[in-house]
DNA sequence: GAAATTGATACGCAAATACATATTTGTCTT
DNA sequence: AAGACAAATATGTATTTGCGTATCAATTTC
């Protein structure tokens, strides 16, 4: 595989969960974002180390924004994206804060 | 170049503003995080896509995450950020949420 | 059981990454 | 002020790896 996989792990995942809560198939998901369903499978299955192009284009079109925070404002952030909804509480790595159950906009 | 410059665009910015702000050097940078410094480089200056690890890597190196949030969340998030602090107000892409001027912890 | 839908694999190419080296920038000394 | 030296950033080149196209396998549906 690629060396620091574990922590690209928790963002991949998040999209992967994303896409089935949102009842996308991958080809849906590449037909709406432009990356290829070959591809979006193997981020999934953790076999790429994909580029931030890819990654936003992914998390955009799963309704999601790619952001950086200081880390002192994390803890922060997570009261308000999990906070009343109450979801896991990873630690350690990139975060991937997200929830909504349904697509509602 | 590459196709989407500036979707990364902020991103990679965040993180060179936020080297600075340390008063790390790239090659600094670099040993401690494990990324080269050549890479760094080419980075800041948006000559590449740069991989998801290289991301978390040098993110993490200036003591910041990198988090998924949903769309719906990122104004919440952005007050919490900003807030008090009060910087840029960018729209449109993958956002970059920093600012604490000292590396204080 | 054929057709369609979904996720995984094969292969080639273009682009990111690593290493070495060059260039630029700044500071001190005479 | 010019040259020397060091620190910092940029670039050249080889290798690795993501990404794109086509195809395959496995379910599902009719």
């Amino acid at each position: 595989m690629y060396p620091n996989k574990y922590k690209i792990e928790h963002i991949t995942d998040a999209l992967k969960a994303a896409r089935k809560r949102k009842g996308l198939s991958q080809r849906e998901l590449s037909e709406r974002s432009g990356v290829p369903q070959s591809h979006i499978s193997r981020i999934e299955n953790g076999a790429v180390d994909l580029r931030l192009s890819s990654l936003i284009e992914l998390a955009r079109t799963l309704d999601m924004e790619l952001l950086i925070v200081p880390r002192k404002a994390v803890p922060a952030v997570q009261s308000i994206v999990h906070g009343r909804f109450g979801s896991e509480g990873k630690s350690g790595a990139a975060w991937a804060l997200d929830q909504n159950k349904e697509s509602d906009d």
